[in-house]
DNA sequence: GTTTAACTCTTGCGACACAAGGTATGTTCA
DNA sequence: TGAACATACCTTGTGTCGCAAGAGTTAAAC
């Protein structure tokens, strides 16, 4: 029923690479995630969405985790690319490059000029 | 299990908009938008998808369908873009520009060069 | 007439983003 | 002290939708 969730359907598929794309940079813990990602834009709405995705992401051995325990803050677990997960962001890359230029070149399709409107 | 299905999750929420966007050359019928969604690549892989896509897309008003029966063919059912359908579309345009300006700005990001290792 | 291809449609499944809700820890301020 | 709040973690249940598999119908081909 909620037509709201149009970008949602979007995100499929992105979430769990952008997360890779940003974990490039350099390890983080989740909360950080879920605002760096809303910062960029469209790309996440809720932590429901990052802690899931990133166990499964830690699954597929694309990250890895480790607990932060200070005296002056929260314990956090901060998650960092591995290996396979570098291997796997660029593979994506590609994937991406490839799909959003289909989608892009489609859109750009001109609409038939004269549109032969059937009578009534 | 099958992980070839990475892109299948790309193309969430994107065939629907692509077939309008095809559907605004002119009006086609189901088969003829497969062939030309795999032909453009990476869009659409079989007819269990766009069968009942176009029933949802006319169900929104997005499309509208009629016979086409003639002496010489089989019989197709055609769709055709409507008014909303237009508008939706370009609706689309927009929100696929934004969000494939942000997953293209993420996977640009620039590991960092000297990952601080943290000692053991 | 039987086969084959073109065209339509349905069923069941799986993946995954998300809202909602739940727990624990630290900080603030009466 | 202790109530209230923010930070941080995680789980459960729901809905959407692309897809494989399969089925029915019509026309052409042999």
């Amino acid at each position: 029923m909620v037509e709201s969730a149009a970008s949602t359907q979007l995100r499929r598929g992105v979430v769990g690479p952008c997360i890779l794309a940003l974990l490039s940079t350099g390890p983080r813990f989740g909360l950080q995630i879920v605002r760096e990602l809303n910062d960029v834009g469209q790309l996440l709405t809720s932590q429901g969405t990052v802690y899931p995705l990133l166990s499964r992401l830690q699954e597929a051995g694309q990250v890895s985790s480790h607990w932060e325990v200070s005296d002056s803050e929260r314990p956090r677990r901060y998650y960092s690319l591995t290996d396979v997960g570098r291997r796997d962001l660029e593979l994506f890359r590609e994937d991406w490059r490839q799909f959003s230029g289909s989608v892009g070149t489609l859109l750009q399709t001109i609409p038939s000029a004269s549109t032969e409107s059937e009578q009534s």
